[in-house]
This record gives structure tokens, C-alpha cells and sequence, in this order.
DNA sequence: GTCTATATTTGGATAGAC
DNA sequence: GTCTATCCAAATATAGAC
């Protein structure tokens, strides 16, 4: 049986130790022996825990990424369902549940930084194993995207959606490590921020 | 004394192929080994031309950067001379050198996504020497930015320029990878290119 | 300048005791 | 589930012949 407190379990703090190092170092460098010593936990345990590096890769992202996922469909349901909805209801839908997640959870800013890493990468098997189990959430978006932007051919609407996706995987990676007022709240720094990408990309996809 | 070509020496083979190895499968991920193999070079060889696997990385940035950032501040310091420029001359200056390089150079293309792994990556050492060597460029084009938008606060101007430092950046790093129709020649097509990344980029900026 | 051979370190994975 | 000890492969770096 597990420990009582799933949190604080060894697996537990393998996953958000190896969250952090991703974020930082990368996949390829950041080694299981750095990841076992910052956790406190022994080298073995994470073969015991998770078979490989691979895998742990692996569950890094899945121990989010559904639950982020779920958020952002049901932000893009809830936005389709409004005949009138805008292109700037669903930049929100896609942006504000990747922020939330970045400043609800503790290891949610390293997250999104791992996720942005993905992005860059261009690991064979890391693309298709998120294109495998996750690919079904872009493509809803971008379908959504392409009704919202009838006047731009495939070849346009492709180069805008990329550099859009480009621009808010960075901005959303960084905006964890940006400072902000001390008399801001969290709360209200996550609205503006939100906003502030909602606008831009907005703005880029119309110009 | 150097081979009769210097292109074709062991030196320069081997920057060319870390360059494209680098881009691939980032800094930590390739390794020597790879990239001496794909040289067709001796494995000794890159500690006796570069003496480290560090220096060599730093190397792969020399080659292109010094030449690029030229061409950024040159086409910077055309477009100021001109009393009416606008927000699209100064991000055409950043922007068109390096698709320039990226399609004018065999390996311009993989160094541009290099460049966007350096821009990723949030190792110390390498930021301090892009910023030491480097930082001077971007801090000019930030000051440029800012006397072009007086109307945002230095807040704002920070969010922003950090949104489209990260799209361009992208952007960049992925036009390479783009297909396109057979019939468009690669002069038109950097051209379109250009032009879209610097009428998204003014409309985020101004929004 | 380039090669072979090797030293040294580091990293991923496993076996077996507890 | 966790630990110690260890194996094996891969990686960086160097020594010394040519």
C-alpha cells in the first residue's frame, strides 16, 4: 500500500523534482542521478517507479496534461456554445487554463516550461507520443481557428497558427519567471496577462 | 597551414555538422560522438580544434552570429536615418537578416534553430555569453522599439517585446521546415515570410 | 593535423538484501 | 517499497604515434 500522503509519496516527489529539472536543464540534460539526489530519494527508485527515464519523461506529462486538456476542451465547449462567439473566446479558452494551472499548482509554472521544451524539441518519439495522446485537443482548436478565419486560405491560416502556437508557448513559459508588482495580486496578474496574449495573438491572426 | 579550402577542412566540417546536430537534438542531446561520426572526422579532433565540447557550441554561435548581428545593426542604424520610420522598418531590420542567412547559407537554416534553442535553454553559461557578446544588439532594438511606442508604459513594453522576441524566435526556427508550393521561388517566399512576421509582430505590438 | 588507443567520468539500468 | 552495490554503455577528454 501507499504511503497516506500521495503527495509527499516517493513517487510523487520524483515526478514534480524531475518536473523542475526538465524545466530547467531539459530532457537530455538533466540526469536521473540529479533528479534522485534533489528528490531525496534513491537512484533505484525511479526504475522501480517508472521502468526508464523514457517513461518517466513521459508521466511528467501526463500527470498534467489531462487535466490541463480537459480544461481547455471544455473552455473551447463552453465558447462554441455561443453562436457569437469571437476568435478572441477561443485564444482564451487554449491560454487561461494553461495560466491557471501555472499559478494554481506548485509545479505548474515548471510545467509549462516543460511543455514549451517539448514544443522545441524535435525528439522523434516525444512528438508522437504527444501527437498520439494529445494531438485530438490542437486539432478541435484549429478547427475552430479555420471557421473563425474564413477569409484566410490553408497556406495563410497554417503560418499564423504556427507562429501564434510559437508565441504563446513562449510567453506562457516565461510568464512564470516575470516579475510583477508586489501590490498586484496573483489573481489580477494572471487577468492581465491573459488578456495582454489574448490581444496580441488576436491581433496577429487578423492582420 | 590550413587545407587549400578552409570550407572543406575538419574545422569547418565539423561546425557545419554541430550546427545541424545541435539544432536537432539540442546541446546536452548530441553528442560528440554523433557529430564527429557525421563529420567523417576523427574523434580526437574536436578537442584538438576546439578543446572542449563547450568551446565548440560557443564556436557554432561565432560563425554566423558576428555576421548576423552586422547585418541586424546596419539595417537598424539605414532605418533610424530615416526621421519617419515606423514599428514595421525596425522589426524588418531584426527579422529579414536572419531569414537572409537561413536561406542564402547551407546551414543558416539549422543555426537559426539553434539560435532558438540558445533562446530555450536557460543554462548560465550560455546566456552569459550570448549576453556578453551579443546583448549589446537586442538592447539597441529594444531602445529602438521603445521610442516608437511612448504610449506604453515600461511594463507593458517589457510583456510585449518578450511575446515577440519568443514568436519571432520561433517563427524563425520553424521557416525552414515549412513546405512550399514548387512554383513559388525562394526569393518571393522569404519575402511573404518577412512581410507576415512583421505585420504580426507591429499588430501585437500596437494592439 | 590526424590517427589509434585509452583514461576518466557520468549516466541508465539491474540484482539482491532488507 | 527502499537501499546498497554493481554492471554496462556512452560520453568527454587526453596521450602519444605517425
Amino acid at each position: 500500500m501507499r504511503s497516506a500522503n500521495p503527495n509527499f509519496s516517493t513517487r510523487e516527489r520524483i515526478l514534480g523534482v524531475a518536473e523542475t529539472l526538465f524545466a530547467r536543464h531539459g530532457f537530455a540534460g538533466a540526469s536521473l542521478r540529479q533528479v534522485t539526489a534533489a528528490a531525496k530519494v534513491n537512484l533505484a527508485a525511479v526504475n522501480y517507479h517508472f521502468g526508464s527515464k523514457e517513461s518517466l519523461i513521459e508521466e511528467v506529462f501526463r500527470r498534467r496534461l489531462d487535466e490541463l486538456n480537459r480544461h481547455r476542451l471544455a473552455a473551447l465547449a463552453a465558447v462554441q456554445a455561443r453562436a457569437d462567439h469571437t476568435l478572441e473566446d477561443v485564444l482564451d479558452a487554449f491560454i487561461r487554463p494553461a495560466l491557471e494551472q501555472s499559478m494554481d499548482s506548485a509545479g505548474g509554472a515548471a510545467f509549462v516550461r516543460v511543455l514549451a521544451r517539448a514544443y522545441a524539441e524535435h525528439d522523434e518519439r516525444l512528438r508522437k507520443f504527444l501527437s498520439d495522446n494529445y494531438g485530438h485537443v490542437l486539432r478541435d482548436f484549429a478547427t475552430a481557428f479555420a471557421r473563425l478565419l474564413p477569409q484566410l486560405d490553408k497556406e495563410e491560416l497554417y503560418w499564423r497558427l504556427d507562429i501564434v502556437a510559437g508565441a504563446l508557448t513562449y510567453a506562457m513559459a516565461d510568464f512564470g519567471m516575470i516579475k510583477r508588482k508586489s501590490d498586484v495580486s496573483e489573481h489580477s496578474h494572471r487577468e492581465q496577462a491573459a488578456q495582454h496574449l489574448v490581444r496580441f495573438a488576436a491581433a496577429g491572426l487578423r492582420a
